[in-house]
DNA sequence: AAGTTTCT
DNA sequence: GAAA
């Protein structure tokens, strides 16, 4: 163990489907510190717009830590163990990021989760991330982590099918959100990020962290 | 294919 | 939300 209490919530976890667990405000404490991590991965790995499949520019800017990050081109989404912008690793993944996924993994029962990359994403005014499976991974036993932090923006989750309806969850900075098992396939997304009224402490913009086991 | 616009 |  890192250290104990480093996260915790003060409001209830809440059971979205089998597997899957809301945490409001469990990285909330170490918010400061996430965003410092942040800025030191951009430092190393630029956020990017990525080109979907069909060539379009993604709204949300990405890059990774970790020993694999997530690309999509013209070739499709794949995870590379290099960053093709710089041509080399991508940067370490904090210690203090491994902690966070593991703990929340465990409190929403995935016992050992090992993530081995954590998709960094920002989300400017006006992003958004359509409705979507996460299958490129190579371990589907593995949950999803996913924090929150910036500006709030609500986020879908939906069932096995895309069609199955979706609930509407407002997720802000410090939440954070675990699935896997029977809802590992769900499909999830994120409406168009509205902008602030006042200026955010850490700027005017969502981040996101997605933590997976790629392989 | 992790988009976008338009119509209903 | 559906359609293109």
């Amino acid at each position: 163990m890192m250290q104990p209490d480093l996260f915790g919530t003060a409001r209830p976890d809440v059971l979205l489907s089998a597997g899957a667990l809301f945490l409001p405000d469990f990285a909330r404490a170490q918010v400061g510190r996430l965003h410092a991590h942040i800025q030191s991965i951009a430092a190393g790995s630029p956020f990017r717009h990525m080109l979907t499949p069909g060539g379009r520019c993604m709204s949300v800017a990405t890059t990774s830590c970790g020993s694999f990050g997530w690309t999509s081109g013209r070739g499709g989404y794949r995870y590379m163990a290099f960053d093709p912008e710089t041509r080399q690793a991508w940067p370490h993944m904090p210690p203090i990021f491994r902690e966070l996924a593991y703990q929340a993994a465990a409190r929403a029962g995935f016992a050992e989760f090992r993530p081995d990359t954590c998709l960094v994403n920002r989300y400017a005014p006006g992003a958004r991330l359509s409705l979507h499976q996460d299958l490129d991974e190579g371990d589907m036993n593995a949950p999803i982590v996913s924090v929150s932090l910036g500006l709030p923006a609500v986020f879908l989750w939906g069932g096995a099918e895309r069609r199955d309806p979706r609930r509407r969850i407002t997720l802000c900075e410090g939440d954070v959100m675990v699935w896997g098992g029977d809802s590992r396939m769900n499909f999830h997304g994120v409406e168009p990020v509205q902008a602030a009224a006042g200026a955010g402490e850490h700027g005017a913009c969502r981040y996101n962290l997605t933590f997976r086991k790629a392989r």
